[in-house]
DNA sequence: ACATATTTCTGCGTTTTCGCAGAAAAGTAT
DNA sequence: ATACTTTTCTGCGAAAACGCAGAAATATGT
């Protein structure tokens, strides 16, 4: 094992301010900047596969993954991206396994609680296990919301919806413009509910509407408000 | 108003096993059971409406629901049904307004607790915060699921998923056969993303497949484990 | 810079799904 | 039972989406 080595961040000096173990007390981030686990995962390698079982959850302090869940045919649908400070692996909580398998798409830092931890920690901070429930909330109106625009959006549609959520997942902090290197044609398409033929078809059409650019896997927003018009008739208050 | 009258069941006495309600400290149920309003809704009445302000949550004493959300066309999509001891307008909870609405199926009874109650409820009793935040985990694994599930199904398979979903919604003991009497043909179309007629379409073959049996609006299953495998390549372990 | 591997693009035929409209069936009221 | 309303069924043409395959473009390694 030749990983890079870094000192286990103490999570009152993190720079994620909205990570959820902020909303410890003092004496609660002091324990849990002790026992948690700090790992690097390296860009392409899974922080954790689907079917593996529950041992805890994930903590991004840096870097960007995918969640992604695949079918027996070998197809992937990415179900969720998630940055900085966000969570990874909740969803399996409280079951045997995780429905879903979460990849690094760089190079990232997490930080791992145990289940014993997580449950000790949401039984002694109140608005710790609170914060977390509100963002389940948050998250099944998200996930809900989106299967319904799904299921009526044509396939441009939803590549146009992908496209937004990739930049707005990947760059929350204004710089929303920035070209969406990471992702390949099949990836965009595990987005959108579709296939990489039709994404580049699509592709094709927004460049001749000069509502995107495109060099080679770089792809840029060139005009962010037209696409969320263009989809707004579904995703009114969503972006 | 002249509503049918019943005395405020006291949450001790309900027969709900499985209310989250249960969760809490006796005394909590005591006051729970005293600060509750139990409500009556009549048969396809709104229990509450989409885009309504979230003043609280609903417990389902006895009845059943559906949960929908409609899009500007007023196309309407049925996001869930819910029965005895089921939760409604959790979506809502920590938003401003209800994502989706929840319409009596038939004539329900539901116990109402306000955010205020709630909240002393959940900062009072860990246990009940716990398995609500469980109850989401949950729900959000199951919607994303689902979402998944829609995105590579065909039509026909989407059809006998919203077939098989509704009588384990509504008939979760055993009676799995019974006749699914209150859908109609849209409001399956309205589970299964798609129209009324391609669900008329799908009933016909399956009935000549002798897999269900239709009088009128009554549809039963005649052949349970023929449908269940052959979707069991998308859902091997939802049902 | 060159050769090779990988990814993306696009034309075309096929399949799936949709939407309309009229017929048939079922439900409702008198 | 009869008349009327509502729902369901089904045939058909149109539109959307798919999948394949070869061409083009881009990325990668030496």
């Amino acid at each position: 094992m030749n990983r890079p080595k870094r000192v286990t961040t103490q999570c009152c000096e993190c720079k994620n301010a909205s990570c959820f173990i902020k909303q410890c007390s003092p004496e609660y981030i002091a324990l849990i900047s002790e026992k948690k686990n700090q790992i690097r995962i390296n860009r392409g390698q899974y922080i954790f596969r689907e079917n593996s079982p529950v041992f805890g959850i994930y903590f991004i302090q840096e870097g960007r993954a995918k969640v992604v869940s695949s079918n027996i045919d070998g197809k992937e649908q990415i179900v969720r991206l998630a940055g900085d400070g966000h969570i990874l692996g909740h969803r399996g909580y409280g079951g045997e396994t995780h429905p879903v398998g979460a990849v690094a798409q760089n190079d990232v830092w997490v930080c791992f609680l145990d289940n014993t931890l997580l449950y000790e920690a949401f039984k002694a901070n109140f608005e710790f296990l609170y914060s977390i429930m509100m963002f389940y909330s948050q998250e099944l109106r998200k996930s809900e919301q989106r299967a319904q625009y799904f299921a009526q959006m044509t396939v441009e549609e939803r590549v146009i919806f992908a496209l937004l959520y990739i930049t707005e997942s990947y760059a929350p902090e204004k710089q929303v413009d920035l070209p969406l290197i990471t992702l390949s044609r099949q990836e965009i398409a595990d987005i959108a509910a579709t296939n990489a033929d039709q994404v580049s078809r699509v592709l094709t059409f927004l460049k001749t509407k000069e509502m995107i650019r495109v060099q080679g896997k770089k792809i840029s927003i060139a005009d962010h408000e037209g696409m969320k018009k263009s989809i707004a008739r579904y995703t009114a208050a969503y972006f």
